[in-house]
DNA sequence: TTAAGTGCAAAATCTTTGCAAATGT
DNA sequence: ACATTTGCAAAGATTTTGCACTTAA
């Protein structure tokens, strides 16, 4: 039974298993990154949450999606852009984490500014997130004004 | 009796308590980050680990210390630099996660450069994270080699 | 067939809440 | 004396582990 995302799974060395297939249709349908919390609403009892761990963490390590640490320390995941691979993320671009309605939106557009660090640092990865207000939410609280 | 951090506490209307003063004592004698189940190891049996909770909230409420998620989505703690108060953290410096040590430390020096967000955002908040080696664990490693 | 993956139960953590006792002012 | 803060107990939430059953290859 061919599945959307069977070559993608086949790719890293994965059995074609609808849990599997479940969570990368979800996350596929957003263009915003989706907090763990949110991915188990979604899903309901359709996958155990143990396999959800699972199956986020396997992904994770493949570098099929990245995991990105919201302001409030909650794991959000979305699809990998461009060359990720199971031993380095490319994941140097910029989120932004919007105080009201949560949402993690992957801003690609403008890159991470390069950064000097003090003698004896060296740099593997960085993460920059921004967080304020999204523009869905900006409007809607000035039709309320 | 006069303690330390009497001063500091008397100045955001809080109670001087053993504990607090604790874990200011604690926090001062550190130039990096700690996280908080760090602290509770340091503190032991000391403090209540619900207390500790609660400090940490209302410590960081009041802007005395700044609360920074690594990596990892844990909390670290930090005394705050310069202007903190209750409504606004001035904290937009950038913080260098230790992969090997865990350390976080502040880099003070590197200012976050500005970020052109796309139309209808506004930015409240910046963090950012770099993750590596830091110095310590860099000149450990070179002696193994 | 068999190794990988899932689901359930249970343990281990982590965090919050309620309330009585203790403490600072 | 009074409001705040603490400590304990208990509830709630999150994450991990073990193992038997199922499924893809």
């Amino acid at each position: 039974m061919a599945r959307k995302f069977d070559h993608l799974l086949e790719k890293h060395n994965l059995k074609k298993t609808a849990p599997r297939n479940s969570v990368l249709e979800i996350l596929s349908t957003r263009d915003v990154a989706t907090s763990q919390p949110d991915l188990e609403g979604i899903i309901g009892k359709d996958i155990d949450r143990v396999t959800l761990y699972r199956i986020l963490k396997t992904f994770e390590e493949k570098g099929i999606i990245h995991k990105i640490i919201d302001i409030n320390g909650t794991a959000n995941y979305a699809f990998c852009h461009g060359d990720c691979s199971e031993h380095h993320h490319q994941d140097e671009h910029i989120h932004f984490n919007c105080v009201s309605c949560q949402g993690v939106y992957c801003i690609n557009d403008v890159s991470i500014p390069h950064i000097n660090l003090p003698q004896g640092f060296s740099a593997h990865a960085i993460s920059m997130i921004v967080s304020g207000v999204c523009d869905k939410c900006q409007s809607s609280s000035e039709e309320n004004a």
